[in-house]
Parts: structure tokens; sequence; C-alpha cells
DNA sequence: ATCATGTTTGAACGTTAGTACAATTAGTAC
DNA sequence: GTACTAATTGTACTAACGTTCAAACATGAT
């Protein structure tokens, strides 16, 4: 996480500080959207979690909606990247799927109920649907590895999607063999 | 609050004025959900929604916890009646509900909206989490008339979560024939 | 008519929100 | 050093929030 560019020619360092303070209140922003929900999430409890002030916040980011926008852009990248990992590895791709959603029901519950709040945000706001929609897209492109089937791929991707949402509301650990005989009938 | 505390038959018409005003308000909060989503939901916009004062809002559902949970359970029963109403019907159960998803695409995308919202509310509150799931019971129930592999159950309930989420990111029309092919290879 | 009870209102309380802005600090270039 | 710019702070304003409350109203029972 913290690996400073100091190797490079010149760099201005208000800006490499500038940079790090924006990273550090997303983090912040992420933190409160997992203690309180999207609700909780205003300049105030983000800079107080942040440890700066209200200002520092709207200086960065000017309107709430940039702070959102940052935030469910961050943490869909994270996830976006555990998926293209999956995709890369050499192992059984369904089985490292699995294991992923699974994760929503143990202690990456909280990080995957963000992503979901952020993600039902970004149903009313155009600005974020792109940002939501990669999700899917990767997960369709795992699909792609495995079938040429377009309706076979819709359904996994419906699949993880629902199972995600099941794991969520029973709020229990999630069993990934089940996980992964559910998302193997999609595609078979 | 006063419940069936009376004991006699005679009828109280204040009591049912008092219930119309509740079910006023309820709506009056769904559609301040479908304009503003659940964050927009306060006693003062939803009083105003409803034609009335704040405190009569707050008269009928002393917190607004209470406003969200009515609501919830509103959407949640209207919902949960069309899915009995497809288990009862002598058609195809599949195509219904294939209709029944799609029309989240349609002239009720909105009303999905509103339900998903209120959906994502319930991973972080308890007290919803019981209507949150009773969609997903619905779902197979009507998935028990169809087979007996709990898999197969449990893949159609994801699947249905899951297309409703697509539809309502795409925001496009949903092809009824697409869905009902997704929804066949789960419980095939 | 009188009473009791459920309904409705308007105003007010204290709190917190978003936002703006002048002032201050700190780093960089000259 | 001075000048410039980005980063940071403290403060203050307005608006809206949830909630409370005493009073007024409406209506069925007696």
């Amino acid at each position: 996480m913290g690996d400073t560019t100091d190797d490079s020619e010149h760099i201005d360092g208000r800006r490499a500080r500038g940079e790090r303070r924006r990273a550090e209140i997303i983090e912040a922003t992420l933190a409160v959207v997992t203690r309180d929900g999207a609700a909780g999430v205003t300049h105030r409890t983000v800079a107080k979690q942040a440890g700066t002030t209200t200002s520092l916040s709207t200086y960065y980011f000017a309107t709430l909606d940039d702070l959102l926008v940052a935030a469910l852009t961050s943490v869909a990248d994270a996830y976006t990247a555990r998926i293209r990992d999956i995709i890369d590895s050499p192992g059984d791709k369904l089985t490292g799927l699995a294991h992923l959603i699974a994760e929503s029901g143990g202690p990456g519950r909280e990080r995957a109920l963000a992503e979901r709040e952020l993600a039902t945000l970004a149903a009313r706001r155009p600005a974020l649907r792109p940002v939501a929609r990669r999700w899917r897209e990767n997960i369709a492109e795992l699909a792609t590895t495995l079938t040429d089937d377009p309706a076979a791929i819709a359904a996994l991707v419906a699949a993880s999607d629902g199972l995600c949402t099941a794991i969520l509301l029973d709020n229990a650990p999630a069993d990934p063999d089940h996980i992964q005989a559910v998302l193997r009938r999609a595609v078979r």
C-alpha cells in the first residue's frame, strides 16, 4: 500500500502529498460506509475518520457525490483485480470464484456490503453506472473462458450476483462447495 | 399505540380514517424512495409528498426507521402476492416468473428499484431482514413446484435476483424469452 | 350536549448537514 | 532571502434534519 515514488527524476512533493491525502480520504470513506452505510457518509464523518478537518475533505472532493464516486471506483477496482487474478491463475476458475463469493459471508462481508451499497447507489446516478457494471463484466469475462453460450454466461453472472445477495442477507458463513455447485449448474 | 385492544364489535370510524392515512403515508414514502432514493426519505419530504404535515408523519411512524420498515414491508407484500399468483395460476410458472422479472425493465422499473434500495437497507438493519428474505423464500416456493433438488432451487433464486440486478443496471427493456432461458437453465 | 379518544396542526427545540472563505502553513522556484 | 502555489485550518452561515409538545379539531359513545 505505501509505495513512494521517490525514485522519479523530479517530482513535486506537494503533489505526492496531496495524492496520498486523497487516498486516505477515500479509505476513510470506505470505512464509514462499512460502519454506518452510505447514508453515514458526510464530509464531517469522513474527515473525522481520516483524522483531518471537514474543509480538507471538501478541498479534495468538492461535493459528496465526487467522494462517493471515488470510493465506489476504488472498491470496484479492488474487487475487479481479484477476479482478474482468478482468470489468470492456472487452477479451476469456478472454484476460485466460489471462494471469492464465499468471502462475502466471512471477513469480507463488510467489504461486500459496502460494494453492494454503493452499487445500489449507482442505479440512480448514471455517473456511477459504468463502474458498477464492471464487476459483472469481469465475471462475464471469466465465463467466456468456460463456455461460448451467451445464455450460460448470463446465467453465471446472475448466479454470482444472486448468491452474493443470499449470503449477505443470511449473514452466515457460506459453503464454497454449495456455491460452486450452483455456479457449475449455471454454465453447464 | 392502540392495537386491537377493543373486544367489542362496533367499528370505530376514526380507526378506519387513521389506517387510510397510514397507508397514504406509506405510499408517499415509496414515491419518495422512487424519486430520490432511500436517502431522500425524511419526515418532511414524506409529509410534503403526502400533502400533510411533518408532525403527522411522526404521529403514525414515531421514528424514520418505523417508516422505512413499513414501506419495505408494503412493497415486499405486493411483490410476494404477484409471485403467489404465478404459483397458483395454471400456466407455465417459469414463463410467468420471467415476465414478472422482465417488468423491472419496463414500467415496473421504479418499483423494482425502490424494492432493491430497501432490500439493501435491510442488510444493515436486522429488523428489516426477515421482510427482505420473504421475496427469496417465495421464489424458492415456486421452485419447489418444479424440482426437489435443493441446488436447483438455490440456483433459481440466485438467478432471479441476479437477472433483476442486470436489468436495473442496464436500464433497458428486458427480453422475457432470454430471462426464461436463463431461469430454465437453473432448474434444469 | 358532554365526554372521551383518536387525529391533525403549527411552532419550536437542539443538532447536524453542506458549503464557503479568509487566514495560515509548508514546500518549491528564483 | 522573496514570491508563488498547494495544502490545511478554523470559523461561520444557512438550510434541513428528527423529534417534541401543547393546543385544536373531529368523531363516535353516553
